[in-house]
DNA sequence: CTGTTAGCGCTTTCAA
DNA sequence: TTGAAAGCGCTAACAG
């Protein structure tokens, strides 16, 4: 392995100087510094960035944990959060909780072990993830994505589900629905809890019949399960709103196989606005989260000083219904060779 | 901060003693270790692993890069590798090319920067990737995992594409289809090469005919637009090659909008088997990568030694091709409650 | 079996 | 401006 050390004796110079030059901290006399990098170059130095962080103890490295890395939204949340830190030389330290609040205490422990600056955090559950993630918070500086842990003293940012639910069920109940079912993940992480409370409030306010709601996991499989079961039951509601867009895709899959006409005999609405709802047959009414703002947003906090006196902030952003086929036939057609959207 | 020092003070031992505990690395008088035990857990004192990195000279931690975090292909290898090194106490550090070289190599050089103990690569080109990863192989432990880029010096776990389209491809004739149509990425790596290959000579070998092949990226939007040509073109083939089951979903999209039967004017095929290939209407027959057989392999060969003397190694696994609708109108329908299929 | 000591590679005082 | 020296927190070698 190379270190300063050698380079410092190539370019006949002391270490300090090195790290001088390289890191630009203090000036160098030109000469110096040429003679330095020209031995860097020469020798193919690198910086050791575990003794580099050691001694800082600063490491310019962030961790994120999310639920699920196969999720497509939790990907585009970790591609616009990861382009944003690119940018200002950070780099981000991706850990995968399977979903599994054990999972993913374990990986918070793995990330807070190295000396990271900072975390972000999509927690798995709002309860069972509340210790992990309070203990993170006393170590470094956390901000919350997307979903909330109970009690957790960090800031979040996240979306505006009554606003989101609402948009779906009136551009529903204004299309001349009346007999909704709701299909969703048990409310055991914040956004489940919060659409499916928007979702009983939206019916209270527009008078909207609703069918027992339906709660399972944020999956295609659990949107085909539950398709299955209203298709067996017999009456079909007029619409199905659906918590994310994978149960949605698992809800038409059924729907599609079973021959029921959507949006005929029964509209369908997805959430999150993942890639794939444009190429479903019909495409994906669906409620489009803004990804790119909740990532800049989570960066800027993170970057910034943390919560202040007043306790941690929450932020909200209001998501916007995208209307496609599954609720309504005029829609225009995904025209051929328009970019593939990806919010 | 709370060190090993506050902890061996807290016990009334030495931090020697402290790190012998808490790494199991010798025998230790089990009342002291009871007393460093109760005192890291009264102190809430963690390892610092960049400190104990750079002492060890290991981090039991590994770097993975791959072309794309968004393509459900990797992120199935990604979810893969993760939980078998996860079982051995490994933590992957994840960085997403955004397929682009540049990117890239930046980003092998944020990994090895961290004295990581090996890495595992999808190479985003198959040339322009080879300068970084040759330099990466010489720092330390290097597994090439999927595609492989030119004249690196490292052990490779991949796929046989050869038989993989010519599975594809025997199905097809098998179904009376002379007249195919091959939609892929440029052969800018590894896989679309091969591919690209082993489409032309399934053509020789089974002496069906071939429309020019057509060449963009492995995404939606691409095969978007290439079956958009074929559309307009006129006369559309018997059947429909894709590179990858993106494109396949692109070109199912386009042929259903135009109002074509699949597969019954066209069949389709597609190549990784993503969790979306049983969405499409017909579900997409697909030829199937062994996700876990290729982690498993890589995360192996990474554990291991290294190449040998006798140069890097190469490992192909033979991929498996799905039957469905898409050119097989009497294929078993997705049974409705079965777990949804993830490669 | 335990403690003392040295040093991983770097940055940052402090002196010159 | 530059260099010498100390030390970030940990572990391995060496004594005892």
């Amino acid at each position: 392995m190379v270190t300063m050390r050698d380079v410092a004796q190539a370019a006949g110079v002391s270490a300090a100087t090195v790290s001088r030059v390289l890191s630009g901290s203090r000036r160098v006399n030109p000469e110096l510094a040429a003679r330095v990098l020209a031995a860097q170059d020469e020798l193919g130095y690198r910086t050791n960035l575990l003794a580099s962080g050691l001694r800082r103890q600063r490491t310019d490295t962030v961790g994120m944990v999310v639920p699920q890395v196969g999720n497509p939204y939790f990907s585009a949340l970790m591609e616009a959060v990861g382009r944003r830190l690119q940018r200002v030389g950070i780099t981000v330290l991706l850990v995968d909780a399977e979903n599994d609040p054990d999972a993913e205490a374990e990986g918070l422990h793995r990330l807070l072990d190295r000396s990271i600056d900072g975390l972000l955090a999509v927690p798995v559950d709002e309860h069972a993830s509340t210790a992990a993630l309070t203990e993170a918070a006393e170590r470094v500086h956390l901000v919350q994505l997307d979903r909330a842990a109970e009690g957790v003293p960090a800031d979040l940012v996240a979306v505006d589900h009554l606003a989101g639910i609402r948009s779906a069920v009136d551009h529903l109940v204004a299309r001349g629905c009346s007999d909704l079912a709701f299909v969703s993940a048990e409310p055991r992480d914040s956004t489940a809890r919060e659409r499916a409370r928007a979702f009983d409030d939206a019916m209270r306010a527009t008078g909207a019949t609703a069918r027992a709601s339906a709660f399972g996991s944020y999956t295609v499989e659990w949107g085909r399960v539950a398709a299955t079961r209203l298709v067996e039951g017999g009456r079909l509601p007029q619409a199905i709103v659906c918590g994310n867009d994978l149960i949605a895709l698992g809800v038409l899959a059924v729907l599609g196989e079973a021959g029921v006409d959507v949006p005929g005999e029964v509209a369908v609405t997805g959430y999150d606005d993942i890639g794939f709802a444009t190429l479903t047959a019909p495409a994906l009414t669906t409620v489009r989260q803004p990804v790119d703002s909740l990532a800049e947003a989570a960066v800027d906090l993170l970057l910034g000083d943390g919560p202040g006196e007043d306790g941690p902030s929450v932020q909200r952003f209001v998501p916007k219904l995208i209307v496609r086929a599954s609720t309504d036939p005029s829609a225009p057609v995904p025209h051929r060779r328009r970019v593939q959207e990806r919010p």
